[in-house]
DNA sequence: CGGTGCCTTGAGTGCGCTCAATTAAAGTGG
DNA sequence: CCACTTTAATTGAGCGCACTCAAGGCACCG
């Protein structure tokens, strides 16, 4: 069991944007016991139909959520940064219908289900914030369905390109105007619902257009303004400016 | 307030498929002090920018959420039959990220935020359904990306169709071979993320390939398993063959 | 019985796909 | 540090699924 307070740092700062926490929760958060565990990229969280009696916290390194058609398509179904917790279904949920792999190597914190509820029990403030942090999860992943559903190429990349940007700044992971993207074309294709080709062809449109700008996978924009216009990105999905409310 | 005892039925038909209530708390649900409101087709029961505090309840008729792009394109996120809780993210969240719109004629019961409140924290069976209830749609959610991102438009069609068939049928609306889906060609092309005259072209080919049988709107499917199959329709992340478990 | 949605069908187009080859980058081991 | 392998990115050519535009048919309703 890890005992350094930092571990969970990166998971408060993540609560912290949905709700105020009280100082005796965030001193309890930090205590939770889990296990540090270093990953490789592509290492497998979870698979779909496991049924995990522990819970899942990102700690460095970005992870993915993913699950296949019968025909073996691949579907991206949610991008995850540091301090997300991935496993919260299954506090309450038995059997999992879809699988968790690491996008780079990092690090995961595993906590056993039992203390995470009891934390839950003890800290209304954690509760609270949980619930925000599995509602606005909901939320991103409505958008993603009319995202795929509703729009053209160009949009849906550049609108993945603000989420991920305005998500990553959030965390404080990077700055404003640019970032790396941790991600092939391949599994972009399979974020966006496109081929790997049509990818690479909708990366240099963008870029051919003054969106974005380019470097391996460095991807900057000097213009942020033009880019959320052009993904037709609104951050209200996120709920990441609500002031904190009184149950 | 509404004390007819049979207003909140079908609610709590919906929550014990997902878990099992104490007597005392299904008593205090179906207790919970609501208005009842009839409402016609195409009514808003909340829209984007909302900040609601109350929470619908769906008591009869169909209704769904959609969300619009920029360019007015719209997409259904969701299908919701009666029984199920509409606002939920509202117990949590403050500005409203979508709309909710009836689908067919119907009713609702509206409950006060704080009185929904006072029920979770009186009954923790109640809250464990609630929760799954929550968590359920989530991955409905996720499957619909994996459904328009990856799945050609006569398997999305019946995928959505099989979906739509269980979900009724779990809450007792229909028997097994068929149903009336009560939707126009136009709104079934916002929720697969396609165009009405494709939406047309695909139900006749499923029609030719005798997968279904239409008559108006109502769908009859001779053989569930060639259509589940046709569909790639896997039935795991509704999440209903879970047995109970302790917290 | 004439409106008014909704469904249906035809014809033509195009966005994104497939197949395939090349180039560039990132590992890997000697 | 360089040859070799592997993985990722890029580009070209051709195709097809789903789209657009447009007209006609059908059912329900006042």
């Amino acid at each position: 069991m890890s005992n350094d307070k930092s571990t969970l740092a990166p998971f408060l700062r993540k609560l912290e944007v949905f709700a105020e926490l009280k100082p005796a929760a965030r001193a309890a958060i930090l205590e939770l016991p889990v296990r540090l565990r270093a990953v490789e990229s592509s290492t497998f969280l979870l698979r779909e139909g496991d049924e995990p009696t522990t819970c899942t916290i990102l700690v460095s390194g970005y992870a993915f959520r993913q699950k296949r058609t019968g025909e073996g398509a691949r579907q991206i179904l949610s991008l995850h940064i540091p301090g997300e917790a991935l496993d919260l279904q299954h506090l309450y949920l038995g059997v999992a219908d879809h699988s968790i792999q690491m996008l780079s190597r990092g690090e995961v914190a595993i906590a056993q289900r039992k203390d995470l509820h009891a934390l839950l029990d003890a800290h209304p403030t954690f509760a609270r914030a949980m619930l925000r942090h599995v509602m606005v999860e909901a939320s991103i992943a409505r958008e993603w369905v009319l995202n795929i559903g509703r729009r053209d190429a160009k949009s849906r990349m550049a609108h993945v390109l603000c989420e991920f940007a305005v998500r990553v700044q959030s965390q404080g992971l990077t700055g404003a105007g640019g970032y790396e993207l941790p991600i092939t074309q391949e599994q972009m294709a399979d974020v966006l619902g496109m081929t790997p080709v049509h990818v690479n062809r909708t990366l240099k449109a963008l870029e051919a257009l003054g969106l974005i700008v380019r470097d391996r996978r460095t991807i900057n924009f000097p213009s942020w303004e033009k880019l959320r216009d052009a993904g037709d990105f609104n951050r209200r999905y996120l709920h990441m400016d609500e002031p904190v409310r009184a149950a």
